[in-house]
DNA sequence: GTTGATGCAAACTATTTGCAGGCAG
DNA sequence: CTGCCTGCAAATAGTTTGCATCAAC
């Protein structure tokens, strides 16, 4: 069932030290949801990640994609972001190099961007504080470039807009 | 019921101006969910305010708490934010300089900062995407000054890190 | 008197957990 | 074989909603 190790994706690779590192078991599951999860293309939530392996014949519960989910997010290969509606959003990390989100409030859109002066900002806001940092996630919501042409600030929007939270 | 016009807070007023203006009413129990907002010293989520209001004898259901966070919400005089645990966070909006937070991942502390840097910073984000913003939020998790000087970088908190969601 | 507001309980959504059987090491 | 893993269903947490009653305007 494994698949051999010549020409295993390295995320597959960094998995399994991972769990070996913790007495943990690479099974069949396991190894389907790291696969899928690299296979997204962008943000997606537990659900969809749920619903696209079942597609895939690979019916995996609820339960085994959140545990799973949550071993990723603790082994570093997938972040976990909220961005104030009602769920959680992952996306698999390809890089090291950290990114924020632009969050369109019409279409739902997430645009990322890097902003290295971003970071040399966080050093200087925390040092203020004597904060110690960890990590950041800065968040801006608005129209992207489709949405802001489309809808000329009408009152259905703005309505939708103060649903969103911050 | 209702208080005098005169010494009425600001906010008071202003609730009160936008509610007539939709047509809605004024209602004993508003006004009482109003006061204890703002005479809320941090941020707060929805069941502590629905304490803080029981234990004054003003037993207010959950579900108008809700509602008139929401009203409120939309009125600009709280905002609300999303900092990865599961529940929503509240604050009143006190002047309008927005502020970001520094959030401690060992005692959950939140730090607000302001930065008139940032604000630059977004604009010069958006424009490279045609994206236009509306309001962000910069969020740094990480460890306030009493935390960082408690804690060795124990299992624990290793731990207790990777259970926060960015 | 209208119309919107409240409280209650039920519904809902996202997520977590206990348990019995199953499979990796 | 031993202990971790899985699916299921039930439990949870936060929030929303339908409805009968009630109060503001």
């Amino acid at each position: 069932m494994r698949k051999p190790k010549t020409n295993m994706p390295d995320e597959q690779q960094r998995f399994e030290r991972f769990l070996r590192s913790r007495q943990l078991k690479l099974t069949g599951e396991r190894q389907e949801l790291v696969a899928e999860v690299f296979a997204q293309a962008q943000h997606f939530d537990a659900d969809q990640l749920h619903m696209a392996l079942k597609q895939q014949g690979k019916a995996i519960s609820r339960a085994t994609v959140y545990r799973t989910l949550d071993l990723l997010v603790q082994c570093g290969l997938v972040r976990k972001s909220s961005f104030g509606d009602q769920h959680a959003h992952y996306e698999p990390v390809r890089s090291n190099e950290h990114h924020d989100h632009l969050i369109c409030m019409n279409c739902h859109g997430i645009i990322e961007f890097f902003r290295p002066d971003l970071e040399h900002l966080q050093e200087a806001i925390c040092s203020e504080h004597a904060f110690k940092p960890l990590h950041h996630s800065l968040q801006i919501f608005g129209l992207c470039k489709v949405c802001r042409e489309l809808e000329p600030e009408g009152l259905a929007m703005s309505q939708r807009i103060s649903q969103l939270s911050v």
